[in-house]
DNA sequence: CTATCATATCGATAATGATCGATATGACAA
DNA sequence: TTGTCATATCGATCATTATCGATATGATAG
């Protein structure tokens, strides 16, 4: 419950420089992307377009609750959406999401220098 | 110490799924954006072109072995790199890791469904 | 209704990391 | 050499979080 998106665009302020807020919001979603079993669940969803959660915990090797708990993260992020199909939660990635985090690190920081 | 690029492509293994230890690595990069004095610092940085660590302290209101403790982290995940000059160390980003992190973003996860 | 199954939440533990003050290293000036 | 300044490292504290087992929620089947 933290989609709020102060990244996609240009804070104010001196020149390029992210002000605290955007800051905060962002490093959330790269807090997010900061664990290894994360990204493999990423991957795994990514490469099968809608994936169940049942599906997850044997290639994650990782108990129900844990696997719970990181798709909530990443659901908070804004990486992933779930939907409910009878007793199951498939979830799916947010392309557009994961496109704005990589303009982020293309263009605003990288893209100034390159 | 640790830019062994295990991210730079492809593993192997099941269809694009990240591997464990690909995802180790990656997710130590993340990992070091995951901080807004760091994201913060990065900005400057790629604002400033080459930013001593003397003009950090201020701008980012925190204590010099602070600093310190971001900019190593951020070497170590390969974003920054260091240039001495006399006693001061300066500061710049490496535009080329920033673009292969994004690539991860948009390409091998964002990528398959878009 | 009750039973069952998939998922979500709770509570505890252990590990990681952000921050600071204090100290060490290392470079320049005199 | 000695003194000073910028940076790096050390040690401690506090907060965050990954993981698990146990339990609660919620949906379907009978």
């Amino acid at each position: 419950m933290d989609r709020s998106d102060a990244l996609d665009c240009c804070a104010p302020g001196v020149e390029g420089i992210f002000e605290e807020v955007a800051a905060h919001d962002l490093a959330q979603v790269f807090a997010a992307l900061a664990d290894p079993v994360r990204l493999r669940l990423l991957s795994i969803v990514a490469a099968g377009g809608e994936v169940c959660s049942c599906n997850l915990e044997g290639p994650l090797n990782k108990r129900q609750s844990t696997i719970s708990h990181h798709t909530s993260v990443l659901h908070s992020a804004g990486l992933l959406v779930g939907r409910r199909r009878g007793r199951w939660m498939y979830w799916s990635v947010v392309p557009e999401r994961l496109a704005q985090v990589a303009r982020v690190l293309d263009v605003e920081l990288a893209g100034p220098l390159a």
